[in-house]
DNA sequence: CTTGACCCTGTAACTGACTACAGGTGCTAC
DNA sequence: GTAGCACCTGTAGTCAGTTACAGGGTCAAG
C-alpha cells in the first residue's frame, strides 16, 4: 500500500483513533457496547481497526455531550443522521434538549439568588447559632420554635 | 399514652417522622448511616424513637439540598451548626458553593446558547443529511456549509 | 528470543443519593 | 389468636458514564 490506493483508507488502531480524538480507548469500547459506535472490522489477530470516520463519529459524539446531550440522546442523533430521516426529528431532540437546559437554568438561578442572598445576609462574625445562612435552613421564616404545630 | 406525662416530648417511631418531613423511610435510615442524623433512642424493642427535632434537622436537609449541597457538605453545616463553629466557616461553604453554582449557570448558558442558535437555524423540513443541527455536530468547520469538503 | 508497548475479553469498581429486597420481629385490632 | 401492618438489619441494585483491573494474546524492535 504505498500511495493512496481506491482502498482502504489506512485503517487505524483503537489507539490511535483515541489519540486522534481525544477519547480514551476504554471509553470507545464502552461507546460500542452502548451503541453508539458500531462494531469496527477486525484484523486476522482480532484488533479493532477504524476509519478515519470513526474519528468524526466520536468527534461528533464530544460536541453533543458539551451540548447536554445523553449518551442515549447522541444514539438517537446518531441513528436519525444515518438514516438520513427528517431533520424535524432532529429539531424535536435538539429542542426537547433546549427546553430542558432552560428548566434546569431557571433552578439553579433560583438557588444562586437565594444563595446570594443568604451569603450577603452572613458577615462571617459571630458563630453559626446566629449565622442568617444557618437560621434560614433551621426554620421557614420567623416561626417561634414552639412545640404547638407537633401533629402527624 | 395516659395523656402528656413530664416526660419525652412525644417520641415518633420512624414511620411518623418520614410522614411528617416528606422524606423517605429508607432515606431517613441511610442518612443515619451516612452521620447526618445522629443514632435516635431505640425502643425495649430496637425501634428508633425520635424527638420533634429530628423533623427540623430533615427538613434543615432538604432545604439545604434545594440549594444545590450535596450531603456531605451538609453533614459539614450540620457539624458546625451543632457545634456553634464560626459563622464564617458556614459563609465560606456558602460562598464556594454559590461560586459552583455560577460556573455551572455559565456552562448551561453557553449550552443554551449554541443549542438554541441550532435550533433556530433548522426549519425542520428537508432531511438530516441537511439538518443544520446535525452538520454542526458533525463537523465544526462551516457554519456555511459547502458539500465540497466533508467527503470523509 | 525477549522486552515492552499495544490490544483483547469480561467483569468489577467508582460517584451520589437513594431504593428495594429478603428474612425476621413487634405491635395493634378484630 | 391471628391477620396485617410497621419496624428491624444487612445487602444489593439503580442511574450514567466512565475507569480499572485481571489475565491473557500480538506485534515491532533490538
Amino acid at each position: 500500500m504505498s500511495a493512496r490506493t481506491e482502498m482502504a483508507t489506512a485503517m487505524q488502531t483503537i489507539g490511535r483513533i483515541a489519540r486522534a480524538s481525544g477519547v480514551a480507548i476504554e471509553t470507545i469500547r464502552y461507546y460500542e457496547r452502548e451503541g453508539l459506535l458500531q462494531p469496527p472490522e477486525r484484523s486476522a489477530s482480532g484488533y479493532r481497526l477504524y476509519t478515519p470516520e470513526a474519528v468524526e463519529r466520536l468527534r461528533f459524539i464530544q460536541r453533543a455531550k458539551r451540548l447536554g446531550f445523553s449518551l442515549q440522546e447522541i444514539g438517537t442523533l446518531l441513528d436519525l443522521s444515518d438514516q438520513d430521516a427528517p431533520s424535524a426529528e432532529v429539531r424535536a431532540l435538539a429542542s426537547d434538549k433546549l427546553a430542558v437546559i432552560e428548566a434546569r437554568l431557571r433552578d439553579l438561578q433560583g438557588m444562586r439568588e437565594a444563595l446570594s442572598a443568604l451569603v450577603a445576609r452572613c458577615d462571617g462574625r459571630g458563630d453559626a447559632a446566629h449565622c442568617p445562612i444557618i437560621g434560614a435552613l433551621s426554620d421557614d421564616g420567623g416561626a417561634d420554635d414552639s412545640r404547638a404545630a407537633s401533629r402527624s
